[in-house]
DNA sequence: AGCGGAAAGTTGCATAAGCAACACATTGGG
DNA sequence: CCCAATGTGTTGCTTATGCAACTTTCCGCT
């Protein structure tokens, strides 16, 4: 529907992002209307519609942007799942956890139920990709999706109990855990 | 042409003006270029030119709208040329052209004579309103234009030869100086 | 002088954004 | 219960912006 190189568009889109995590900081997801968003973002409501069908179109894109941005080029180009790899995932996932629960208010059980999909999501499809580039490794190419969602799974759902048991910024410990759980599991080789 | 309320208008007015104003502390005025402005406010070229004339139409704006933006509600609302309101204006003036050559490096004359103008003429501006509030002055009202040329100039004049001289920031000196002699000139009352 | 490139402006057309009005759903008092 | 207020989503039309192509002007260089 609109062309998304087209400078307007992208200027458009950052200004709903950008006051959607202003109003994030303010009020809880539910209490956002879209005459908020739009008055912030200095748009009109219309304008909004033209991109998003509604804000929760609007907070997966949010979630998904903000994910993308904390994936480091190491991540993005590896292609072997190292246990180096592995710590970083880890580290990544707790902390993106962590500041999301931190600037939002996840008062309702849906919208925080929404944001741990997509970054489960997210996290599994990275894991996906790494292991398709690296074209030896002992797991089946069609098995490939299955590992990747377990994987992710596993490690997104060990960061989020870490923050709920409340064990906050021991992230080294955690990395102990759940590193050699994961590698284990993807009976990937160990570096001596 | 264009509608000064839309506010598509009002953003694209802004970015290109803080474009100005970035690129004025990079490069000197001259070797700006329109495609330089457009690129940083990221708008089109031609969108430039649907607003502004050339960059010297710009320039004036914006000097004006920063000269504006130090005029004080005391001075604004002030119906009586007082002491404290020439002070203010003092100071004020002084200040801009402190600021201004500061930020921008006023290169070439003919960019600094056109800056100058404007502050000048603004100031002639401000003082005229003034005294036309004040409906009972002595001065006649069909002098009062040329006695407001007269003063602002003298400010101007004063504030920019003691950035010249060099006497920097000595602006309590400066308004000893000058006070007197506009209030004298005027023939106004001197407070006791 | 004359050449060539860069910047200045201009123009016609495509598209995104603004706006006002609309129908509909939700909700919170009286 | 009702109705008034508020939010949602849509639509038709207007206006501003983007874009590409163009001419003109300016300026350095040989």
């Amino acid at each position: 529907m609109v062309n998304q190189q087209d400078p307007r568009v992208l200027r458009t889109r950052q200004f709903i992002k950008e006051a959607f995590r202003e109003l994030l900081q303010k009020k809880d997801f539910d209490s956002i209307t879209i005459n908020d968003i739009a008055q912030r973002a200095t748009i009109n409501r219309a304008t909004f519609y033209a991109h998003y069908e509604d804000k929760y179109a609007l907070l997966d894109e949010f979630t998904e942007q903000a994910f993308r941005e904390r994936i480091s080029d190491q991540v993005l180009n590896a292609r072997e799942f190292t246990e180096e790899i592995c710590d970083e995932l880890i580290v990544m996932t707790y902390n993106y956890i962590v500041d999301f629960y931190r600037i939002c208010r996840m008062d309702s059980k849906p919208i925080a139920t929404l944001v741990d999909e997509k970054i489960k999501k997210m996290l599994q499809q990275t894991i996906e990709n790494i292991l398709l580039k690296g074209n030896i490794h002992p797991v089946e190419d069609r098995y490939t999706k299955i590992i990747s969602a377990m994987t992710g799974s596993a490690i997104y759902g060990a960061a989020h109990s870490w923050l709920t048991v409340g064990e906050k910024d021991q992230t080294d410990l955690l990395v102990e855990i759940v590193r050699p759980y994961v590698m284990n599991g993807l009976g990937l080789p160990k570096v001596p």
